[in-house]
DNA sequence: CAGTGGTCTAGACCACACC
DNA sequence: GTGTGGTCTAGACCACTGT
């Protein structure tokens, strides 16, 4: 346990993350196999050579990422490391690129609209403002995955067409400033009309995963609305939950 | 702003808890509009009359929440009120029960049965030993909504049918003690069997959702598997999402 | 430059679980 | 009891953002 922890402080990675992140390596180094009872925290902050509060932080952080649980009067126990949180949100293409599927975006169209009733109000933006309105096609290993459509207020950002075909929405909207808070979304399902099943490479009536998300910046407006369709024989939502 | 707080130091309510409840009313309570600049920590923990880290802690927790943000430099900014956090893992029970659709449930079996070696894999134990193998058919306003199969160890608890068909399957392992910690699922679509269909009030071919669940408890070993069918026609998952 | 949140320390007391 | 994590304090220094 014991063994030769190096902490930089002069490094400008917090103390706290430089000791979470020396315990997790243990953790799946298999050192400290599921179920282990680590020292309480005033030995461990002794050992490690840092404050309590510290120490802490440092527990506290890996609490929050559920690889390890603490309980008064009993102590701090190792969770079993294959179960990690993950995902939570990410675009379809990161999940595709992270399995090594090199996804492709083809945009069918990506203009400036007036915005309707049924958009501006999903924006929250007058009715008839001008809004960016996006078509893409998703595909992975040359098969179609998914139809993404998206609307943006147009006074906030522009978006090239080629940076669309080389980076998902989300990556683009980082990139350019844009400093996302939270989404809430829906999925459903629904059998595909026949135009869908035609672009999608399936058949009419064949079921389609169906996912509606709003996205808001840090002031609580919404940067985006997206609608989409996905091949349900091809795709399928993964997500991991902490604290049930 | 520094208007009457009270705090009750004598309470077992932590004070940063305590003080991070009356921000959030006052943000709910709309005192504190969405953009609106909160003082400084330093200034804020004099206010309330508590020290520095307590007050943020409250903050901390407030973040967490999606409630405000904060930057370096900058300050701490009041986000939406009506962007939140919610749902993340509940089960089909507690979301109709929380819209006040009364959901119902009616248990199809509810067996011991020997473990196939799929069910073993699944649920991390011994092929052949005992498992609790469980069918419910959950409905709302009469309407029948999902088809439930589960699948837990034997050797753990017992589920009464009785129980089973008054609250949900999580509610009841809560209340026998077993501390869920986390759980990771996936969510995709199908068309109904003719035999689904019948269940679930649609038509053969008609779209589902389907979502399998594995959940673990504090030491990482499983507790539950889920395999389950929706209509979509009636059911869709709703989710939030911070820190994208 | 001034002002903000982020980090870190040293110490104290408390609530809870287990023996 | 004894040992554990949970809370709270008072103070210090640092990193970043804006002017």
């Amino acid at each position: 346990m014991a063994h030769s922890i190096t902490l930089d402080r002069g490094s400008p990675v917090p103390l706290y993350f430089q000791v979470a992140q020396h315990v997790e390596q243990s953790i799946e180094a298999g050192a400290l196999p599921r179920g282990t009872r680590l020292p309480n925290e005033i030995e461990l902050a002794k050992q490690l050579g840092v404050s309590r509060p510290t120490m802490r932080k440092a527990m506290e952080y890996l609490v929050g990422k559920g690889l390890v649980v603490r309980q008064r009067g009993v102590g701090t126990r190792v969770v079993s490391p294959k179960v990690r949180r993950s995902l939570e949100l990410s675009s379809l293409f990161d999940d595709l690129d992270a399995i090594g599927q090199r996804p492709t975006t083809r945009v069918l169209s990506n203009t400036i609209e007036d915005a309707s009733a049924d958009v501006a109000e999903l924006l929250g933006v007058p009715k008839g403002s001008p809004v960016i309105a996006i078509s893409r096609l998703r595909s992975a290993l040359d098969q179609p995955i998914a139809r993404l459509h998206n609307y943006l207020s147009a006074s906030r950002l522009s978006v090239s067409t080629d940076a669309l075909e080389t980076q998902g929405l989300y990556q683009l909207l980082r990139r350019s400033g844009v400093q996302l808070h939270s989404a809430t979304q829906v999925i459903g399902a629904r059998t595909a009309t026949a135009a869908e099943a035609r672009m999608l490479g399936e058949s009419k009536g064949a079921a389609l995963l169906t996912m509606q998300r709003t996205a808001y910046d840090d002031h609580g407006t919404v940067v985006e609305y997206g609608n989409h369709i996905y091949s349900a024989l091809r795709y399928s939502f993964h997500m991991s939950l902490l604290s049930i």
